[in-house]
DNA sequence: GCCAACGTTGGC
DNA sequence: GCCAACGTTGGC
């Protein structure tokens, strides 16, 4: 199984719909990116991804997982744009915190650090353990 | 609100 | 195919 992680603005798209959506989930869609379009083609059923707030809050607030494989974005009719579809698993119990998570060594090579812009992006399993660690799972 | 970093667009 | 110009993102 792979990791991810996934950058909303709370404004455009917050943790709080996501869980209002349930098991249902939704489409991660919007995406206009290829890089992050690329990552998204490569996740699986079942793939584990973190919710982080970005701009004003700067925080991972909750657990995601990958409910459907990437399929077209529904927002647009240009083909090349895909996105996969996620559910909200769990609430972080406490939120971990970009100014934490930059303080760290052992999170130095994290896209989250090196490419603040890109907003899927991949996660060792190594990150997420100390993530998940970190935020009290 | 500013600005650095990055990605995309389009003229040549 | 290069690169200048431009737009957007997101941390500060």
């Amino acid at each position: 199984m792979a990791y991810w992680l996934f950058k909303s603005e709370t404004t455009t798209w917050s943790w709080d719909q996501q869980v209002a959506k349930g098991e249902a989930g939704e489409e991660w869609d919007g995406v206009r990116n290829y890089q992050a379009r690329n990552f998204m083609r490569e996740m699986k059923r079942g793939d584990q991804g973190f919710f982080y707030h970005s701009q004003k809050d700067r925080e991972i607030v909750g657990l995601v997982e990958v409910i459907a494989e990437a399929h077209p974005d529904s927002t647009t009719d240009d083909p090349r744009w895909e996105c996969v579809d996620i559910k909200a698993l769990r609430a972080m119990p406490k939120p971990v915190y970009l100014d934490q998570i930059k303080v760290r060594e052992d999170l130095s090579d994290m896209v989250l650090v090196k490419n603040s812009r890109l907003s899927v992006q991949p996660v060792t399993e190594q990150q997420w353990r100390i993530i998940c660690d970190m935020g009290g799972l």
